[in-house]
Order: structure tokens, then sequence, then C-alpha cells
DNA sequence: AATATGACTGTATATACATACAGTTTTAGG
DNA sequence: CCTAAAACTGTATGTATATACAGTCATATT
């Protein structure tokens, strides 16, 4: 049963994942303590016993760095292996889903997991996918759950699909700018529009 | 250069790469060791330094388990194992748009082209990719142009979205079943139930 | 108000591991 | 024939690592 993450639960089963791809082999405890500035290896311990409870991630017992991640990522050993030959023919893509507070959308600990698309499906190759939250954009085909292919521009223009930061939160909304105001609009009814102030 | 490598060597990195497949990680000196029969682990970490010599792995020193291949496409032996782990991260998909009068939907005149995609995007592999065309299922996140994965079923459920041929037309539609009564449900206020008869 | 859970610090320890050094044997090359 | 490299055995050691136990503090549940 998908009980779901905590924040920090997600980062550690991101950082994890992180250092698979760059390393070739899971952290030590030691090593996620330093990464997060525990001062304790037992955190680390702790974060993956309940990991390892809520089934994201197997742990080997005695073994040095026996951490393995499951369920998305069966095949991710190997993908590492062809990292080189799969760029030829496959575009990686982050995706990323919350964003810790302060951080720029692609830290590290942001990016859940990778994924290799074909370019052909793309017209502009995007940067990164976003995982959408909340039902505010329905009726422009966005739902809850849709990953959504981000292409970084220096500009927005008015009228198009963007990607915001508003305080803490990463939401999509199609943007309106008229004489100097920007308007945040949902493309459902149930949803107020958001006004940003020409301050910030 | 390509020092080609001895029969043990590879013996070596190959259990390494199964290791990695079947654990998440690389194996200790004590357990290559083990699988060989060697009785000391030096043995092992011979052959370690002569690989990584020759380029095939990489050792972090110092670290348990630290131990990577190198990407594959360096070598020559490796062209077998590329091809099956290249299946293992791409899935070539048709994409069916129109389909032609009185033949199945996947004869190849359907086929508009193929796409690559990442397996781990799906739960269950589809068997096709299908271009929607119309509104019919917006409120689903449908909309006009998507490519819907198609998983062939031997049967469908009443509440499952479906894709189903009608005469010579191939539509999406929600299915409902109610007493051997079969209606087509669209996501849409716009559109009408269709109501199939039993005789056909 | 009592209890559980998440998120840690701090201390401690057995053992899992990498790795060095000294040998032996076999095979291939100059 | 001599030598280098491959392929080991055997012993040893420091440290890298998992993991237990005892607490603290905040937040959420019952």
């Amino acid at each position: 049963m998908a009980t779901a993450l905590t924040l920090r639960q997600t980062q550690i089963v991101n950082f994890i994942r992180q250092v698979i791809i760059s390393t070739g082999f899971p952290p030590t405890r030691a090593e996620i303590s330093s990464e997060f500035g525990f001062k304790s290896a037992n955190a680390a311990e702790e974060h993956l016993r309940a990991l390892a409870k809520k089934g994201v991630i197997v742990l080997t017992a005695g073994a040095s760095r026996g951490i393995r991640l499951v369920s998305i990522d069966d095949h991710d050993d190997t993908s590492s292996l062809l990292s080189r030959s799969a760029n030829l023919l496959h575009l990686t893509l982050p995706i990323v889903g919350r964003v810790a507070a302060g951080q720029p959308i692609l830290a590290a600990e942001n990016v859940e997991r990778e994924l290799q698309l074909d370019p052909a499906l793309f017209s502009k190759t995007p940067d990164y996918l976003l995982k959408v939250r909340g039902l505010s954009m329905r009726d422009a085909g966005i739902l809850d759950g849709d990953l959504l292919a981000v292409k970084r521009t220096p500009e927005a223009r008015s009228g198009q699909i963007v990607v915001a930061r508003i305080d803490e939160d990463v939401t999509v909304k199609r943007l309106s700018q008229n004489k100097g105001q920007i308007i945040l609009l949902a493309e459902n009814p149930d949803f107020e529009p958001i006004s940003i102030k020409p301050g910030q």
C-alpha cells in the first residue's frame, strides 16, 4: 500500500538514486548523514528502516551499501552502464516533483528519477519533466499526476502555459500579462486567478 | 589499445555485472573469491587491479564495493550485452491514427510511425499508441492529438476506458455494461452516449 | 493526557572490507 | 633458459560500515 513518503524520506531516496547513478553503488549510512548534515549515522539508519518498511527500498542485512531501490528502478543499474550509448538514442530527462524550499527546481535533491524518452516526441527539446499536482489545469488536459515536459525560456509571453514559483510552491498556470500586471490563470473554473504584485 | 581480457577476467566482469543487476550493488572482494572458489581475497583484489588497469572497471579507493563498470561501448566484446540491455530500456511502439476500413487496428497500413519509449513509463506494457481525434474524452484529460498508450486485454470491465471499433471508426470511450446492455460514455457533456445493440 | 511517529544527537561495537606483503605455480614470450 | 605476467594461497591489519541502545524534541493521533 502506497504509504506516502515524507519530504525527508523523498530526499533520502533521491540522494540514494543520485549516488547510484554517479558512482555505480549505493551510499553508506555515513555518506547519507554527511550529505544531509546528520551528526549521527543512526539518523540515516532510521530513515532507511522507514523506507524499507514502506517498500521503497530493500535492505540487505550485514552488507555494506546493501541498499536497493525497488519498483521504478530495477533497470537503473543497467542504464548507468549504458549511459553513453543510451545518450545517442535517447533523451534523459530528470523528473521533478516536490521542490524543497529555497532550492532551484533542478537541484539534485528535487530530482525524483530520470526517464529516457525519444527526442522525436518533442518539437523543442524540454529541460525537465514536472510531476503535476492538483487539478487547476484540468481543462487544458493537465491532470493530477501528469508528467509535464518543461522547456526553459528566457521570457514568457502572455497566453502561454508556464511553470511558476510562488513562495515554496511550484505551480502550472496560464500566464496573463496586461500593462505590467501579471495574473496566473487556472484552467478550471473551481480555481481563482492568482495576481502577482509587481514588487516581487 | 583494446587489451584483450583473459578468460578469467571476463568471468570476473560478468560476475560483477550479474551481482549489480541482481542485488543492486557491486560485490566485495570476499564475495568474488567465494564465487570462484578463491581461498584468498587477494586473488579477487589482483583481478580487480588488472581490470582497472585495462579500463574495464573503475575502483574507488577505500570504499566498500567501490567497483564501477565502465560504459560498454568502449569495448569490443560487449555488443551482445548492449542489445540485451537495450531491449530492457527501450520499447518500440507503433503509432496508430486512422484505421482503414475492414482492417485490424495493428495492420501495417495503419501504423503511422514508431516511437521508442522508456518501459518505466508504464506499469503494464502497452501494445500500441493511439492518436486521439476529437474532444469527447476531454474531461478525462484526453485531448485532440494526444497519444494514448493502449494495452490489449481479453475482456474489458464496466467503468474502464476502452478503445472501441464502431463500423469504420476507432473511438475512445468509457465502457458501461449493465445487464447485457453496453453503453459507451464520453467524458464530455457535449457528447451523447452511444448505445451498442447486443446483436453485434 | 497519553501514545505514537518523525527526526534527530551521542556513544559504542562487532564485523565487513579493502588492501598490503610474502610466497608458489603455471603459462607464454623473448 | 630466463623473465614477465597470470593466477593464485596465506597472513595480517586498519578502517569502513552496519547496527544496537539510550536519549531529546516536535508534531500528530487517540
